[in-house]
DNA sequence: CAAGTGCCTTTATC
DNA sequence: AGATAAAGGCACT
């Protein structure tokens, strides 16, 4: 199977799969293998030819967000030089739709730890307490249902490599498998007050929670601040700030929830609707540019 | 080689 | 309100 990419589709699925919003991905000779709910594909991309197999094209088109006017985000989130230039190295990078289930437990995981290691714990998670999957003559493992992460035990979380974020972990799960959490009623809610829905899961921060808003529930003007978006937004975007906010920001490590809304709100107000995707474009230019 | 730093932060406590 | 510490463990310097 396969999809054409025209040229108002422009499409770029090693930057899509290498920018660090989703986590279990492989890559096996010159295939990605991904498992999503319990589906496991593969697909590789030639220039403007998508090839895939073991899923059809209507899901490839949803997953990788194909229904966005990229051209049209392009234009939109391009306020400047720098994140033109941003976009003119990354064009083609896409957000992904991922499952809310996943993207709420891996980004609860990513607190506080290097995408390396988010990996790893996420494959011990699926290997542990997923659904061995065999395609191509590989294993590959659904991911834990809520049930199974509610009820696991929490010495088996530890030796999965979550640490202290093994009772957020199970906390969560537990939540969400016992009182039905809507994932769709948070998919209709204006953007604050689902931001505001996620937050109130243990180990899901302002950070955390626009991370799952923008990988999973559609809100594409989520804007996520983490070190390295904090770093470039002081560095490329300074006249927009008082001195005496860069200053206090710039020595130390983390953010307040003040500090954190208002480099978000400034983030959601200069690029627009699309500021979600102006984060993936800062994010992943600044840890790649060097 | 030991020790320090950083990691897509959140929470508890002062 | 706002600052500060603690929380796995691993990679890197």
């Amino acid at each position: 199977m396969s999809i054409r990419l025209d040229d108002s589709t422009p499409f770029d699925l090693e930057a899509t799969l290498c920018c660090g919003q989703a986590f279990r991905w492989e890559k096996h000779s010159e295939w990605w293998y991904g498992v999503v709910r319990d589906r496991v594909f593969k697909i590789r991309q030639n220039n403007d030819r998508l090839l895939f197999e073991n899923v059809d094209a209507d899901f490839v088109k949803t997953y990788f967000r194909l229904d966005d006017d990229l051209l049209t985000v392009h234009s939109r989130i391009d306020k400047d030089e720098h994140i033109r230039k941003a976009i003119n190295t990354l064009k083609g990078l896409r957000v992904l739709r991922q499952d809310p289930w996943e993207c709420l437990i891996s980004y609860i995981c990513a607190t506080y730890k290097s995408i390396a290691a988010i990996k790893r714990m996420l494959f011990n998670l699926s290997r542990k307490f997923g659904e061995r999957v065999c395609f191509d003559g590989v294993d590959f493992c659904t991911f834990p249902t809520p049930e199974r992460l509610a009820t696991a035990h929490s010495v088996d979380l530890v030796k999965c490599g979550l640490g202290y974020r093994t009772k957020y972990v199970r906390e969560t799960a537990k939540i969400v498998n016992k009182k039905e959490w809507e994932f769709e009623h948070v998919k209709n809610a204006d953007y604050k007050e689902a931001r505001a829905e996620l937050v109130r899961f243990p180990g899901v921060g302002l950070k955390v929670a626009d991370c799952i808003l923008l990988f999973s529930l559609e809100k594409l003007e989520a804007f996520p601040v983490d070190v390295w978006i904090k770093r470039s937004i002081i560095e490329h975007y300074t006249s927009h700030f008082q001195e005496e906010f860069i200053s206090r920001t710039m020595s130390k490590r983390s953010l307040t929830n003040k500090e954190y809304e208002r480099l978000n709100t400034f983030g959601r107000e200069y690029f627009g609707e699309y500021a979600g995707y102006a984060q993936e474009y800062l994010y992943h230019y600044e840890r790649t540019q060097f």
